[in-house]
DNA sequence: AATTAAATACAGACAGGTCTGTTTATTATT
DNA sequence: AATAATAAACAGACCTGTCTGTATTTAATT
């Protein structure tokens, strides 16, 4: 059995502790106990808990986005996707408790000078709004699918804040009645 | 000119730190270095900064509400107020540089066992989820205004969260198209 | 042997909260 | 009005704990 590397079991690590419990919950001495990592070699793979956390965005963007298609793969048209990605965030956010969006999460409550951060938070939302609006356009059907798209868009990052104050899963559900309303 | 009391001078300063930089970034010495208060006296009126933060956040509530109301009343119909909403967010988030929902920040990265604060902000957003519904109700003409309010609702909490995510005003002008085409 | 990683200690700063004595403001009494 | 008592606020120190990051030595891995 071959070990996981240190840099991986620290952005793996970090990630959890990220995402379940705030960036600003977790400490660095938290990370490096959990992932079973000396704080030295922590920092020669990392600069900063900036740095890492900019890693667990990083993976966190692929594995979401990666997941999405996934979920979105057995709808047969791209508008059947776009309304799928609703079926997904229900699953999805159940699962974890509607603990909600990790870019929201880290971007509403950030040190200063965290620039890094912030610009992951923009590329991540940046690439799903495209992903909408190129389904919508590969559909056909609409005139505006940029404009739409950015509806939809909302619509998502809407359900997803409102589930996690509310602990509930109604946002996400009228959400996807929303994006039907438009969409038809 | 009677001296601002010490409270009401802990709650205005904190409310100002916590929202503009965030209730993590902000500690209590700096919070009563700016107010001007020993930190005795914060410790008579509050037991914990969790209670000034919900001291901040009663207060928010109260004041936002006003000035949404206040916003729309120049509408001349319920249907226009809810509409109006969106203006109101135009302007109150370009005024603030697209800092965001102050109880959207809060929520997202949240110590542990601070559920008085949770508790103001699923307060706050039931508010805001009847006062739309109402409004929809005096309309008179939505034979389901309690999910058309919830969905509203979803635009408005999404345009908060990603003008700030982007710094932009475009997710609040689509979510306002949004809202029209749901309501016409 | 070279590289990587771990263990440990440290630095400086900061966190939220408590305590004690002093000062100031307000209220009550004369 | 003056004085005394009370309440509120202040100043400074202190507490324990934690933060992020650095430095050094030792151990483990390649």
């Amino acid at each position: 059995m071959k070990k996981q590397g240190v840099k991986e079991r620290i952005i793996e690590t970090a990630s959890d502790l990220f995402y379940n419990q705030g960036f600003n919950q977790t400490g660095i001495n938290q990370i490096i106990a959990e992932a079973g990592v000396a704080k030295a070699s922590m920092y020669q793979h990392f600069r900063s808990k900036e740095d890492i956390a900019v890693a667990y965005l990083i993976a966190r963007h692929s594995m979401w986005m990666g997941k999405l298609n996934d979920s979105v793969s057995v709808q047969n048209t791209p508008k059947g996707k776009v309304i799928g990605c609703f079926d997904y965030l229900l699953e999805w956010l159940n699962e974890v408790n509607f603990r909600g969006c990790g870019w929201q999460n880290i971007i509403t409550d950030l040190p200063i000078d965290h620039d890094k951060i912030r610009d992951q938070a923009i590329h991540h939302k940046n690439d799903l709004r495209l992903w909408i609006q190129k389904q919508l356009k590969d559909e056909g059907k609409y005139e505006s699918s940029e404009e739409l798209g950015d509806e939809i868009l909302i619509l998502i990052e809407g359900a997803i804040i409102l589930s996690q104050i509310q602990k509930e899963k109604w946002p996400i559900t009228a959400a996807k009645k929303a994006c039907i309303k438009l969409l038809n």
